[in-house]
DNA sequence: ATAAGATGCGAGCAATCACTCACATTGGCT
DNA sequence: AGCCAATGTGAGTGATTGCTCGCATCTTAT
């Protein structure tokens, strides 16, 4: 990694206090967001990002201290989208209904932005995240795992594994069906259903 | 991307034909997956292959025309041990026994290597790959597909997108079992059938 | 032994990278 | 008006990158 300096991990930045920042951080991270599912990793360069914000890399710096947290930063806003949608979800009278509606926000949400869905998935499985992003990926985690507890729903023997495993089928199914470029959000969401909820039923 | 030359896309490389070099060949690519499953995409760099593998950078560019080219060879390495068991599995008296096979194929094959085979996964679906890293993946989807097809399964209705699904249910569930270090293949192999073939009985 | 091809080498180049810093501009206050 | 903090700037730095090229060494065949 090049750069002055070697490692220095921990080193907070500048919170953006008038409307201008507020607007100049926006516009950064929404950079980020187009260069990544434009360019993909190998376009992600400081410099990239500052040009196609707009502003100085100056700037840049003033309010993200590392190169890894504007992905951090773009995580948290993405992600957090799809938990407002998540929690809406919960409210579905049955376990079932609600689980079918979360799998339709997760799709939903997956097919607004497939290149950069499938990347940012990729990416906070492998670099390690502030405080902020590890709790909105935690949070979804509840939220599915309290559904699945509903009463109306299987029990689930291995319960921690089970939520993994019912975040696995979805994440893997929807991100797959980006890579291909479907558009039928119906058709897909009714897969996954069949997967979800045959893995629920299936006798042990 | 730093270097002499803008963008040449084709050009080919020498083939190793004395024994001395077929090595030289294996080394380098032994080393690539060791940096990547060690340090990831971003210890990946040419120099660090070359020196990780006690050869010169010159030698390296002997053999492959590009960096992405390491990736692909190496693609081509893991998947054809995958493809072997694949093809054995083939061999099972009914369709549901094959499957499940190949269902245990892929959890030993991940298990092996689980760090490498998930990033292999992410830059197969990136990168731009010669005719022989696509004809491994693709050799993969067949078998499966004819799989799918025997007289014991349910008869899927769009048959291509049945085949994706199976395999990104695989590969998703598998990944993140070895994201999280499970180590238990029986208990994960249940598990995959249970989704697998709860997706295929699941009535439309 | 000797030639010729195959293989191996690594200093070094131009590009690019993440990131700093000294300074200019702006906005909100009294 | 005048002040200070907040915000914005971008040339520059040192490190690292992908990759070339001229040359040395080894293998094989005659």
């Amino acid at each position: 990694m090049p750069g002055t300096n070697p490692r220095h991990r921990p080193r907070p930045r500048k919170l953006p206090k008038q409307a201008r920042s507020l607007e100049t951080v926006k516009v950064i991270v929404e950079a980020v967001a187009r260069i990544l599912e434009q360019d993909g990793l190998d376009g992600f360069s400081t410099n990239a990002v500052a040009e196609r914000a707009g502003v100085s890399i100056g700037s840049l710096y003033q309010y993200f201290p590392r190169k890894e947290a504007l992905i951090g930063t773009l995580i948290v806003r993405e992600t957090s989208l799809l938990i407002d949608d998540a929690e809406a979800a919960t409210a579905k009278p049955s376990g079932a209904a609600a689980l079918s509606a979360l799998i339709h926000a997760c799709i939903a949400h997956q097919f607004r932005r497939p290149a950069l869905a499938r990347l940012l998935d990729f990416e906070e499985a492998r670099l390690p995240f502030d405080a902020d992003t590890q709790h909105v990926s935690e949070r979804f985690r509840v939220i599915l795992s309290d559904m699945m507890r509903r009463a109306d729903l299987p029990r689930q023997a291995g319960g921690d594994a089970a939520t993994r495993d019912v975040m696995a089928i979805i994440k893997g199914m929807v991100d797959n069906a980006g890579v291909y470029g479907e558009t039928d959000q119906r058709n897909l969401a009714m897969r996954v259903q069949r997967a979800v909820f045959g893995y629920l039923s299936a006798a042990l």
